[in-house]
DNA sequence: TCAATGCTTCGCCCATGATCGAAGCATGAA
DNA sequence: TTCATGCTTCGATCATGGGCGAAGCATTGA
């Protein structure tokens, strides 16, 4: 009977292990190599080829050449919130995933989702905002009020040099392993940028996990934390 | 490396162009038979019935028994918003998707999302509900107004019926053809049905589109229409 | 020009799984 | 009991497509 869109051929695209291998590492929101998304894949050099070349075409991920090196990167934002909420619906019903090994524990408390913070981090931190009216939700778009402007631009924020393009400013992001949202859109991602510029924050190397240090921790809790509200001040 | 929830499995699911089909179909929120996703998939009993198996493995549809009958449905609504998040995807990548019919078109503007009304008009009802302040966002969870609950019972809406589950009252779902989301959840559904109730809409047979009469356009548009916010009164 | 690197294309093998006809097994009706 | 209906299971077929080795092409560097 056909109605609406082919389903099927996208859902079929990311169905396969190595392809949602592949996709799954993009997620970290770098532009990887044909050859190391082989390895992320487990699989042969012809293999991914023949995979990346079916995913462009699929329009789930996007080509840059530079050089002899071909960068691929997920297409956009809208394919990360595919990928985050069939992880969602993954991590619920299918049977209790095996094993939650430590590694899994570390994604569920912070990682990257495509470029920017998710996890039970991301998710406090969103909510903090919001609690603060630093975030509002006007009519369906999400608005940084003027109280949120000054905050982030005493985390070192400058609101002037992000990009002025059509891409919302804001944005909510479901979260599989919290099931809430948290922040993403331009601001989510300038956030992230600058806890890893302020040294907060360390990317694991082959993983989506993000590393808070010490001082990133502590500097985290007081900005976003519970008590940080009220303490703040005192 | 296999990272995060097994997306693949999921995803290789819904993949397939008849499992494709059935899900789509069981999008209308109705509970059906065997033989009639068997029809609307487009192939034979047996294959539909190993297909059936297959989804209610993976925890996609759930299944209840009645007679000789066995009715299948959606096992909830976190899978309907994933398979209107992938006909995002699907509508908004997919080449174009070949030619759309006059059956899109009517589709676009309003049909069945699992349970509740989607489409162009599901997102003008959802939007003049935040507009008005009927739904407001407290901290990344919808909430009925005191406002929205005079305002719903005025439409014929009885809350108390409502069962008090844990599940949200109130909840976001993307539209696909719209690009915006739309109010599903508890409140999302009693609202769909007061509009079948009251004669306003009527389900199309075999489709998930939505037939408003000329009455319901009338009175929807006055209930949630752009002008009916100041016009109301005058 | 020659070599090295990065990736794609080709050809082949092979496993998975989609499909259906026929038979089997329930449930309900006569 | 006997038949009809609704669905599942079995068995066999067959197409799709994932996989890799080898060869080919492009870019860079020497």
């Amino acid at each position: 009977m056909k109605e609406g869109p082919d389903i099927a051929r996208i859902a079929a695209l990311i169905g396969d292990p190595a392809r949602a291998n592949i996709l799954t590492a993009l997620m970290s929101g770098k532009a990887l190599t044909a050859s190391e998304l082989a390895a992320e894949a487990g699989v042969g050099l012809p293999t991914a080829s023949s995979h990346l070349r079916k995913l462009e075409e699929g329009g789930l991920i996007a080509l840059r050449k530079s050089g002899r090196h071909r960068y691929f990167t997920l297409s956009g934002g809208e394919v990360a919130r595919v990928l985050e909420a069939l992880m969602g619906l993954a991590a619920g019903h299918g049977h209790v995933r095996s094993r939650t090994g430590p590694k899994d524990n570390a994604l569920r408390r912070a990682r990257v989702c495509y470029n920017h913070l998710a996890g039970e981090m991301g998710v406090e931190m969103y909510q903090a905002m919001r609690a603060r009216g630093f975030v509002t939700d006007e009519g369906g778009t999400l608005t940084l009020t003027q109280a949120g402007e000054r905050f982030i631009t005493g985390l070192g924020v400058d609101l002037a040099t992000l990009p002025r393009s059509r891409a919302p400013l804001c944005r909510e992001c479901l979260d599989w392993s919290a099931r809430q949202s948290h922040l993403a859109g331009q601001l989510g991602r300038a956030l992230f940028a600058q806890f890893i510029a302020n040294g907060w924050a360390r990317r694991t190397e082959g993983s989506r996990a993000i590393r808070f240090t010490p001082v990133g921790e502590t500097a985290f809790a007081r900005a976003f934390g519970r008590d940080g509200a009220t303490v703040s001040t005192g």
